[in-house]
DNA sequence: ATTGTAATTTAGACTTACCTAAAAATTTTA
DNA sequence: TAAAATTTTTAGGTAAGTCTAAATTACAAT
């Protein structure tokens, strides 16, 4: 299969329209991409049809649009990138957990299967990246373990900390306020009904969280 | 002193223009530049403009340009970075020497400070890059370990190679050929006087080699 | 079912970094 | 030193990726 070549706001636009997919597998809207990225929705409808044209997405006027099986195949390459270079990043070269994504985000754009290929060697094959998400292998194949999110424990049950799934600023901040990694111990004290807010205890301290941190949270 | 992101291109030229000043330290000619970077002149004036307006280099019409002191700290970074990545491409991922150059012009490109201090710390503050290339610390200071070209050498000389000058595909394809890296132990039997050419020894092996190769290899 | 609101697209414009063709300046050479 | 050749710049144009404003379509609410 020949070797497709997209610039690097392509690459992000992909990225960005696979993450969506998977979060209620629905037609992926303008609007949401437009959020994402931070690019005005005009723009992005411009780019939807570059892309369109492309084959790496399907779109109809007006209905949003979906990923194809060449985007897809694309989208896993990227994340499988980001996340190798990631784990580069913390457990080579130690970078803080919360500061490796910005130049993750940067380095997932370097072209070239082979340093991919020998990266992935030289780390020895993870299997997930620091913040507890899977990489795909060299064909994109995802050894999907899938975790639970916090939410749905119970009360009185225990869990470790697997994954993060929002990966913004604010959200690492956040945790780090909270003592809250991947392994960290959580056990769940109630789940209120009020709000579904979660209280739960971290070394010994008791907390709350409200459902949304729970939701990105899994275990 | 605050940190200035430049495009892609303009550290390019920036650095196609610190590295013409070294050769024959005159004014660097429009014309030069378009052949390093294989863009017409036309397009190389209307950058010398703008990078002469953000002060990284002097520009008198029709007279060349000449990088200023902001420049060549910049040049500097950008050429720490480059030779940083080489290194651990060459040692950790265990490329080959002649497929590394390409690769690190895309990666001298990633923005992190943060990311260049803790990679050369990782790699342990090499002084040279894989093609003997000496690598400028955090402060753009070069140890200067001034080495002379083969084709300086008398008669009978023998040395160790230290440093490729030219960096580009059909001379790492010759020098393979030629069995020649940095280590490889040369000695010279003569040196012609009809074109400079040098007669010389590898591995017990008579070759000759033009003055131009000599030129790009220092000892 | 119609109307109002929100989402999406179209139209036109801007910036960056390129290009070609032609004009202007400099350098070479005869 | 004047003509020829070369180099450099100017002028005008293009593609990518963005923007704003306006038009169109879809959806939701009465």
């Amino acid at each position: 299969m020949p070797n497709i070549i997209l610039t690097k706001s392509e690459e992000d636009y992909i990225k960005a329209i696979f993450n969506l997919s998977k979060i209620g597998n629905k037609q992926v809207s303008t609007n949401s991409i437009s959020k994402v990225l931070k690019i005005e929705p005009a723009s992005v409808t411009d780019m939807i049809k570059k892309l369109s044209h492309k084959k790496l997405i399907y779109h109809e006027k007006y209905k949003g649009c979906k990923i194809s099986k060449k985007g897809m195949k694309i989208a896993l390459q990227i994340i499988r990138k980001h996340r190798l270079w990631e784990v580069f990043l913390y457990e080579k070269l130690k970078f803080k957990w919360d500061k490796i994504h910005d130049i993750a985000e940067q380095l997932e754009h370097i072209s070239s299967n082979k340093l991919i290929d020998k990266l992935d060697d030289f780390l020895s094959y993870p299997k997930i990246d620091p913040h507890g998400d899977p990489i795909p292998n060299k064909f994109g194949v995802i050894e999907s373990n899938e975790k639970i999110s916090l939410s749905e424990l119970k009360n009185f049950d225990s869990c470790i900390v697997a994954r993060i799934i929002k990966e913004d600023h604010s959200f690492f901040k956040l945790l780090k306020k909270l003592n809250i990694e991947i392994g960290t111990k959580i056990k769940v004290v109630e789940k209120l009904e009020f709000d579904d807010s979660l209280e739960i205890i971290i070394d010994n301290k008791n907390l709350l969280i409200s459902n949304k941190i729970a939701l990105n949270i899994k275990c």
